[in-house]
DNA sequence: TTCGTTGCAAATGTTTTGCACCTGA
DNA sequence: TCAGGTGCAAAACATTTGCAACGAA
């Protein structure tokens, strides 16, 4: 692996997510950082996002429902996904790790992390007709 | 909603995912059920496998490494992604339900339902260099 | 100077869709 | 008959990549 170098667009991802509760997918990230740069392109965009999730200074999420979404929070939390709006919001709960106990037993390799989405009616729809 | 008709494209579709324990793509489907239909095509499999996972008589699992794949088990499990070989693999393991339960406390919305992948390395792959 | 980074555009991989024809009920 | 299903091809998306120019160390 190369030894990475300052850049201002991926220092600039990585302080965009930090400002955000949502969780904003890669075009969400390039439409917002052609303000600060009007030059920045996607694919800068998708490379940076994906070299810092592979450090681990953010979460990719992935919820099968069109793109994905990053998260620049990186304590361990959950998601809940809104069927109706489609919205991803953060899950404030006790830590659900001891389910990778329960997985591990019987299985013949070796189980590290787990990845759980929640999904059901939002609060906000469920007030909506 | 429409009415379903019968389609012996949609029977087979579905046989074939019964006859797996393995995790199709669908272009895996598409490959195979070409052998008894030659003329078959890439978005009737799409079309089919969209329908069955909407009616629950499938699963369909996003890993989030290339394309969604499907299940012809419906009974409630959890799966395991190897992240060397990107196996996909059933888990026997008690339920894990009560997860549900911890989520929903503090959550104003309502949750229903959750999908939990689990990652690590395989059996297989444990034991390779 | 070196080598990672960027912008741009083209390419890739996956999934969806428009349309004319086919088929089950 | 007629609404749903199919094959085919094109389109739509999301994401990745080749390359020449740029910029940090």
């Amino acid at each position: 692996m190369p030894t990475l170098k300052y850049s201002r667009q991926r220092e600039a991802v990585k302080e965009f997510l930090a400002s955000r509760i949502d969780h904003p997918t890669a075009d969400t990230v390039y439409t917002n950082l052609r303000e600060k740069f009007p030059n920045i392109s996607l694919g800068t965009v998708y490379r940076n996002l994906s070299l810092l999730a592979d450090m681990g200074e953010i979460i990719k999420i992935t919820t099968g429902d069109g793109a994905d979404r990053f998260d620049g929070r990186i304590t361990p939390h959950n998601h809940f996904i809104c069927r109706k709006c489609h919205k991803v919001s953060d899950l404030e709960m006790e830590s659900i790790d001891s389910i990778l106990g329960i997985a591990q037993k019987n299985f013949p390799g070796k189980i590290d992390s787990h990845v759980t989405n929640f999904y059901g009616i939002c609060g906000d729809c469920i007030k909506k007709p």
